[in-house]
DNA sequence: CTGAAAGCGCTTACAG
DNA sequence: CTGAAAGCGCTTACAG
């Protein structure tokens, strides 16, 4: 009752192995149409599945792509674990994930290490923020990754995300056009996407010749939407950019828990556009980012396809946004 | 440049491949501290990262857990990733992550080949209701297999769930007590899990003497939450379970758009519990079930351990519902 | 405490 | 079209 192996399947058909491996792994023109049927009939029969340690063992490497992920308190995962197995599975690869908790070091470490033992055709880190140890590893392992979600802000690395310096332009002109002249940039990390945003948010308000930026830092959780509120009404803003749909939704429920009305008295405009803007009342207004795409373009890129840097952004009014009171 | 195996090692360190490997793998007892250290040394030097399929094959299996999960229109499952994740590494066990799409029949089944290709120590299929061919492959395959947050209606099969009978006839109850008596069940499915909440439901309605059930099936989604309120409207409830979070959530935003009040003209309750509750405007009274605790058991019922079957819910009132306006 | 040797289940030149 | 044989990188009795 052991698990069947070839060697069983040669013996019952009286092939040799050599001729049941090349059936079970296709390689049509080497093998008669009729020992072909015989030995698929009798793997069938025995419930026979070909032990991929085995294969990955002589082969040199698993035709399988890792995704490390981890739980972000944002919830656009699964939008990018579509379109990555999507596009994976078009390139005839297998999809592992990999969790490593909530920005874990010591998880998101073992992860890669994990990966890297299984030695697979690329890894893609989505929404990890990589320390120095893990790049090293990384580089040295001779194996493709890419980071999705995520921009190193140097062309060395791979990686695919949307262009956040022109998405938090674009949504801070968005406010601006809309008459806002005290807007801040709330629940914003100090990584490379947070920078980034900054830097767009910034060079926006600059453009249009306003000098009062703020910036109230966070880690993009609906906590931190709730917690910032207090500074958002203490520094008189009349619009914000919530680095995340989870921060808008906290804002958005500490403002009416403050009688503060949105969008009447504040505006929120939201960075992600997840499903979370349609369940908020009022809806949210939200830069959108194609998580979906950003996916699929990560394995390109890893596989060493054409594949985009940026994923282009695009801004959908819902409710959340008006011009201010005045 | 080639990847360094053992051989690499046991060659600059002047010993054999076996010591090496009872060194790598911490066969305490069995080297001496001096070789070892020269050893371990030399590996790192080199950079030496143990090859999975290898020790794989040769230990006939992994020390992994498999857990398939699907893309559930619903939210919960990143608290049972972290009980799996944590539970798994106190016993020794990695997990892989296998996805199986938004209810993809053909996905899922070929998430399961993969696992039992891997050999790997247990399988754990979240949130995903099996065909036939499914289960029987499971069976076949020696493998131990574990149902979480499902309940397949027998013992002979694993699984790890919320007692869904009970969950659905406290939460019925908790709406009677407040005095409705035009309940509704909305959005379930007409599997396992829905056809145990709905027998819960109906006996609580029952116990009541309460005959007029409204059932209106659904998938768990938001959109069908959207779509269903018309219904809702059309049956004269007052209140109504919802069958997740996310068709809660729908429900609400369909009857704000009809000027329904919430909770004044419909109370809604839902089942699930996640952080979608606090999001919306009123938040979400919910059955709330312990998703983080279904995960680590469902590890233990996986690796043979003692488990529960049923993990508690509990009630969490917020703001979504009060007494019917008579 | 250490080494020589067999073996895990496959794949793939090489010959025929 | 098929088979014998070597080998992928480890682990583990067995001897010493």
């Amino acid at each position: 009752m052991a698990k069947p192996t070839i060697k069983d399947i040669a013996a019952q058909s009286g092939v040799s192995i050599a001729t049941v491996s090349r059936v079970l792994a296709n390689k049509s023109g080497s093998y008669s149409e009729k020992t072909a049927a015989k030995i698929l009939k009798i793997a069938k029969a025995l419930g026979y599945r070909k032990n991929s340690a085995a294969v990955d063992l002589v082969k040199k490497g698993a035709d399988v792509i890792a995704l490390i992920i981890n739980a972000t308190p944002t919830n656009f995962s699964t939008q990018i674990i579509d379109g990555i197995q999507q596009r994976a599975s078009e390139l005839g690869q297998g999809v592992i994930i990999l969790y490593a908790g909530n920005r874990d070091h010591a998880l998101q470490h073992q992860a890669i290490i994990t990966a890297l033992g299984r030695s697979v055709s690329g890894i893609l880190l989505a929404a990890i923020e990589p320390d120095e140890e893990d790049l090293t590893l990384l580089k040295e392992s001779q194996i493709p990754f890419c980071f999705v979600s995520l921009y190193l802000g140097t062309a060395a690395i791979l990686a695919v995300s949307s262009d956040n310096r022109d998405l938090a332009y674009q949504a801070t002109q968005y406010l601006i056009d809309q008459g806002h002249t005290r807007i801040g940039l709330v629940g914003i990390d100090e990584y490379h996407t947070g920078s980034q945003r900054r830097i767009g948010y910034q060079e926006a308000m600059t453009a249009n010749h306003l000098a009062s930026a703020t910036v109230l830092p966070g880690d993009y959780s609906y906590e931190a939407g709730v917690r910032l509120l207090q500074a958002v009404k203490d520094q008189g803003l009349t619009a914000v950019l919530a680095a995340s749909d989870m921060v808008a939704a906290g804002i958005l429920t500490a403002a009416q828990q403050h009688k503060i009305r949105v969008p009447a008295d504040l505006s929120i405009m939201s960075i992600d556009g997840t499903i979370i803007c349609q369940i908020t009342t009022p809806a949210l207004t939200s830069v959108t980012q194609d998580f979906y795409q950003i996916g699929r373009q990560s394995v390109n890129k890893v596989m060493g396809q054409p594949a985009l840097d940026f994923v282009p952004v695009k801004i959908v009014e819902r409710a959340s946004v008006v011009p201010p009171a005045d």
